[in-house]
DNA sequence: TTACATCTTGTTATATTATAACAATCTAAA
DNA sequence: TTTAGATTGTTATAATATAACAAGATGTAA
């Protein structure tokens, strides 16, 4: 079983997509990434998405399932891509992930009735953010 | 603010739609109820959309995100429609709904950086199911 | 170097999931 | 009974995602 990390050396388009994800402060949908890159040359929705696959795959960026974008990791990228956490505000939509060790510690040891444990998952927080909440 | 439940009589569309989702073994895809409920009359997709739409808000049934697919709620439905948990197995794809008071609690109780707390979550357990395992 | 496998790309077409807009009908409560 | 709101039926369209196939790049292994 490997347990070194590959260095995952990004192909042309995985780099210009995950410069645009990782630099945006929302968010991103597919189809949005696709507009914002047809000036570089990628022009069809396949393009995209197996890009998206590829940097979700190796923990660069993740996907809000609830939601159909795709956020860039800053949680040291990788390690998380099994174990995601987010917060969501239902105003702004602002999405936040989440990096708590507790959480991630409680999550990975958690047994369902059957004893079952699952070291991947999903965890969609909703509510309103700090901003949101004040107004 | 109302703390009464009120009781919702299901409309004939979403009775249609719930009885079918609720008789499944598996989540089901919006498009294949759509196929399921056509000799019953219900032949748009909006009709379909629309009555999930209602029940997922009721709680009577729950979106599994990362699967576009419907579920019926086994946890004495309407209580958990904010608080949802679910195991998918990623082999058979066999979801089961989680109802653990102790993670329920953790969740609603668990506070971000900021000391925010949410009511509202959404978590998917990935991993294999006690029969994929087995093989 | 050559040959081979594998990965990545480009491209067209198509499948799947979901909503917009509007008119008609039903339902509940004032 | 009137009226507001919810629900329905319908057509059209938007948004999200994948299939299929050919061509080019990359990296081993003889
Ligand atoms: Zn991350
Ligand atoms: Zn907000
Ligand atoms: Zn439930
Ligand atoms: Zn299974």
């Amino acid at each position: 079983m490997k347990t070194v990390h590959k260095e995952h050396t990004l192909t042309k388009n995985q780099q210009i997509i995950f410069d645009l994800i990782d630099k945006s402060p929302e968010p991103m949908k597919a189809y949005s990434i696709l507009f914002n890159v047809q000036k570089k040359g990628i022009k069809a929705p396949l393009q995209v998405y197996r890009a998206l696959d590829k940097l979700v795959e190796i923990g660069k960026i993740h996907k809000i399932e609830s939601r159909n974008a795709f956020i860039a990791c800053h949680n040291s990228s990788c390690q998380m891509a099994n174990a995601t956490a987010f917060s969501i505000c239902e105003i702004c939509e602002k999405v936040t992930e989440i990096s708590s060790a507790g959480l991630s510690k409680y999550l990975a040891n958690f047994k369902d009735k059957d004893g079952m444990k699952y070291s991947k998952y999903n965890l969609e927080f909703f509510g309103l953010c700090k901003k949101c909440k004040v107004k």
